[in-house]
RNA sequence: GGGCGAAUAGCUCAGUUGGUCAGAGCACUCGGUUUACACCCGAGCGGCCGGGGGUUCGAGUCCCUCUUCGCCCACCA
């Protein structure tokens, strides 16, 4: 066999490494699944879809840098990985995000236009409606567009990601899938259909579940009023005086002797007077307010739990816009109120706040001033007002909420993943046991995955909700707006006797949850899904512990009773240097392109790299340096043992990896070293710790060139046999280097690999004690290193060049370190430009070699 | 209020089961240019390991307690 000569560029560059090799990996397949391989060949990752609609920042770099980083590993490690990469684009976020590009917003009422084009400049202020179809056309066209953007990203961060493994979670696969869990559910009774109280989101007219609220501050302020009772008035203290109208109770606490001759007996509402039971109740608390308070539908979710508690009343005020109902309610009609209701009708809460109580004042019935204060409501995490609590009829997937046992069972499912870090499972766990209700799952909302459902219509046009109409599975996907259901024409839609289409979305979770179904192919290719599922890891940042992680391990519990993945490795964020959470309204938010073209992608992902897992990293741009620093090493040690002599280089190739030719102590000594360190990094990498793995084989490469190469640089230009032992030793060590660094710097060892091996650095075979079976004392090189050190540091001191040279040093420290450095007296004494004689003392002490060096005179 | 995590050099962080554990990188200071690398190299300065107790022959390391910070949840009269 000839050795063609090695391709070493003259000059090598980072620049152009990104572009050069993804256009390669992508021509060459690299990171192609082969779903020929078994199941336990097989390595799959539940990579997170991102939010196609919102856009990048250094955190996603980072946490999918992670992610990479152990695919390879695994990749190289003989797994076949299932790294597919799926598009979030379903929901709220791309409706918003299509509002705003195109200068439109849907109104399902309208018909569809085949010939709309959008507004040529987007007026924001003048949205301009349009059907829901033509709506959801736009949605995808957008989404198409930002999903290509994304790749692009992906493709130059280096993740090695199978592209021909993409999905999305609006595509017809994600619907079918969506739609075939949830009749499933229906079919088990864990889906459910049910009109109760739900927390509503008055702007985008939504129904919102537990797990998308978010607690915030909100100004408010206390009123006093009063109720008559037979026995004197009664005073209660609330911060939503209009919702008066809708009092169906007054409650306080069983042992508050203020109120115990009240129990039992009635008092009549101010304004209304509607008459209202006292009742008692723990949840009531003395210490709040006068405390006693008037129970409303509804409130706040105390109010709910009263009223399904004691049985009370529904006296909705306020409709689905957040606006007060403008028909008059029958509890309100022929009472005192009546009038007054004529002005709320239709009113927004804060108006009709204003109008309620100037009647209070008027009526007498506000016991002095409103209070301020500040309050805490609950929001939709995207809404910017509080939200109401509206009965309306939702559809619901048991989650534990409201059962025990489920709740047992879900929690122990956490039990069975392996987390990492450990501790991030008490997040999963204290969701689960704080959950207050099933999960609700639909959305009334337009971009999304519909239910695939309708209902019948009564003799009189009225649905019939007690016995819905479900899709027959082969039939999926189903869009129930525009196709009729089985045995019915379209023409009996809306028409008495026919049929109406279940009118709402899937919650978005409803269809990320499904993630590891619809990545594997679950009903869809019992091959593949047979090879990938259950998955063997879910990465994810802390923040959706509760919402997707969770939701997905309900998925997988209820269809399949399994974890969804075995293991889950939980990243951190990037904080701002202030360790404030990065967003858009702190405009605090650090672009990826930028920090990628200044720094370039090994360099990127090496300080990814160094983020633990779970820990947050405050983003610091001076730590880009470093990487790029060592991704620029690697091409330069490399230059230098690859290059041609005319080059300044060794000129050694992969004719020179043989072992039997390291013959020299202090080469055997590095092996030795090198040898340690692929075991560390293998062991570390295993327990998913990436930053350990990195850590141990850069600080070895650092001190490989600045040590070692230092050291041998004369000797391994030789032509003898102590030559052949040096170059043999650095091909060796360069070989096994190369393939402990390039999960992290997939470029600048793919470039280097390219210069003398065949075939791509990330298919070859991640190192292990075989690669480095030279036996050696680990203890030499840091003997002759400390020895050298102590020689630079005299002509450091003298302030002399390193290329002074030294006419005798001696060298002091334990004997055995004394005897190791013997071994390697040349080299010590070529490097350290030592012409006369080194002399060793034996000496107690630190146990460090402390060196005495004489300098020759210079000018 | 409940839960989880963190507190070690100016900054970012390592410090496995208590015994070379007082470390690394950056920053800073000083010095060094022509044969791998100025996208560089060498040397150095720098820390009552958050406070206070305790266990131990011995404690960044274990226990208690306090303080500060971050995140999640609960607080909605």
């Amino acid at each position: 066999m000839t050795t063609a000569a090695n391709r070493v560029p003259a000059k090598p560059a980072l620049e152009g490494l990104e572009e050069r090799w993804s256009q390669v990996w992508a021509e060459q397949g690299t990171y192609t699944f082969d779903r020929s391989a078994e199941r336990a060949d097989v390595y799959s990752i539940d990579t997170p879809p991102p939010t196609v609609s919102g856009s990048l920042h250094v955190g996603h770099v980072f946490s999918y840098t992670h992610t990479d980083v152990v695919a390879r590993f695994q990749r190289m490690r003989g797994k076949e990985v299932f790294y597919p990469m799926g598009w979030d684009d379903n929901g709220l976020p791309t409706e918003r995000r299509v509002q705003n590009f195109y200068g439109v917003r849907c109104d399902p009422s309208l018909p569809y236009d085949a010939d709309f084009t959008p507004p040529e400049k987007p007026d924001p202020k003048k949205q301009v409606p349009i059907s829901r179809r033509n709506f959801i056309e736009l949605c995808n066209e957008l989404v198409e567009e930002d999903e290509k953007v994304f790749e692009k990203l992906w493709r130059t961060l280096g993740l090695s990601v199978d592209w021909s493994q993409q999905y999305t979670t609006i595509g017809a696969d994600a619907q079918t899938v969506s739609q075939r869990a949830f009749l499933r559910n229906v079919g088990r009774g864990e889906a459910y259909l049910q009109d109760a109280p739900t927390l509503w989101d008055v702007t985008y007219q939504t129904a919102v579940a537990q797990a998308e609220l978010e607690a915030r501050d909100y100004p408010g302020a206390y009123h006093r009023v009063t109720y008559q009772h037979a026995s004197g008035p009664i005073v209660v203290e609330t911060t939503r005086p209009e919702l008066t109208a809708a009092a169906v109770a007054i409650i306080a606490h069983p042992d508050d002797e203020r109120y115990a001759h009240l129990f039992g007996s009635t008092a009549v509402s101010p304004l209304f007077g509607v008459e209202v039971p006292i009742i008692a109740s723990p949840l009531a608390d003395p210490e709040k307010g006068s405390g006693i308070v008037h129970c409303c539908t509804f409130g706040d979710l105390t109010d709910v739990q009263w009223w399904r508690e004691f049985q009370l009343p529904n006296r909705t005020v306020i409709g689905r816009d957040g606006r007060f109902l403008r028909e008059t309610p029958e509890w309100v009609a022929g009472g005192p109120g009546e009038t007054l209701w004529t002005e709320l009708a239709g009113k927004t809460v804060f108006s009709a706040r204003e109008l309620v109580v100037q009647a209070l004042r008027d009526s007498g019935d506000l016991d002095g001033e409103p209070q301020p204060t500040q309050r805490v409501a609950n929001f939709y995490e995207r809404g910017d007002k509080p939200l109401e609590i509206v009965s309306t009829r939702q559809w619901y997937i048991r989650n534990g909420g409201r059962d025990a046992d489920l709740r047992a069972a879900l929690i122990a499912r956490g039990d069975e993943i392996d987390w990492t870090p450990g501790y991030m499972q008490s997040r999963l766990t204290n969701w689960i046991e704080g959950l207050n209700g099933d999960w609700l799952v639909s959305r009334q909302r337009f971009f999304g995955i519909p239910f695939p459902v309708w209902y019948r219509l009564d003799a009189d046009g009225e649905p019939d909700y007690d016995d819905p109409i479900f899709a027959a599975e082969d039939t999926l996907p189903v869009d129930p707006a525009s196709q009729a259901p089985p045995g019915y024409e379209e023409s009996q839609r809306g028409a008495a006797g026919g049929f109406v289409g279940d009118p709402d979305v899937l919650d978005t979770w409803a269809t990320s949850s499904l993630t590891p179904q619809i990545a594997c192919g679950w009903e869809r290719d019992a091959d593949l899904f047979a090879r990938t599922f259950p998955m063997d890891l879910r990465p994810q940042a802390h923040d959706i512990i509760r919402t997707w992680l969770f939701a997905t391990v309900v998925r997988s519990h209820q269809e399949f009773g399994s974890v969804p993945w075995t293991h889950t490795a939980i990243s951190g964020f990037v904080v701002d240097p202030d360790r404030k959470k990065m967003s858009k309204s702190k405009g605090n938010v650090v672009v990826p392109d930028e920090i990628l073209d200044r720094y370039g992608a090994d360099a990127v992902r090496w300080r990814a790299a160094l983020a633990r897992p779970g820990s947050d990293s405050p983003f610091d741009e001076t730590q880009m340096k470093v990487g790029r620093r060592l991704a620029m090493k690697v091409l330069n040690a490399s230059k230098f043992v690859l290059a041609a002599p005319e080059d300044y280089g060794l000129g050694a190739t992969a004719a020179d990896l043989d072992a039997t030719r390291v013959t020299e102590p202090l080469d055997r000594s590095v092996l030795a070293g090198l040898r340690g360190v692929v075991e560390q990094a293998t062991a570390h990498f295993e327990a998913y710790d990436y930053s350990s793995a990195l850590e141990v084989a850069e600080k070895f490469f650092w001190d490989f060139c600045d040590d070692y190469l230092e050291l041998v640089k004369e000797r391994a230009r030789q032509e003898s046999p102590a030559g052949e032992s040096a170059r043999a030793t650095f091909v060796l060590a360069l070989s096994t280097q190369l393939r402990l660094l390039a999960p992290f710097l997939p470029y600048v060892t793919e470039e280097v690999w390219s210069w003398w091996q065949e075939g791509s650095v990330h298919r070859a075979a991640w190192p292990t004690t075989d690669d480095v079976t030279v036996d050696g004392d680990p203890a030499l090189l840091p003997a002759a290193a400390q020895a050298l050190a102590g020689i630079r540091g005299a002509k450091s001191t003298a302030k002399v060049s390193q290329r002074t040279e030294v006419t005798a040093v001696t060298v002091r420290g334990p004997q055995a370190s004394l005897d190791l450095l013997l071994q390697a007296v040349d080299d010590v004494k070529a490097a350290g430009r030592v012409t006369g004689d080194l002399t060793t003392e034996a000496a107690d002490g630190t146990g460090e070699l402390v060196a005495d060096a004489t300098l020759a005179e210079t000018e």
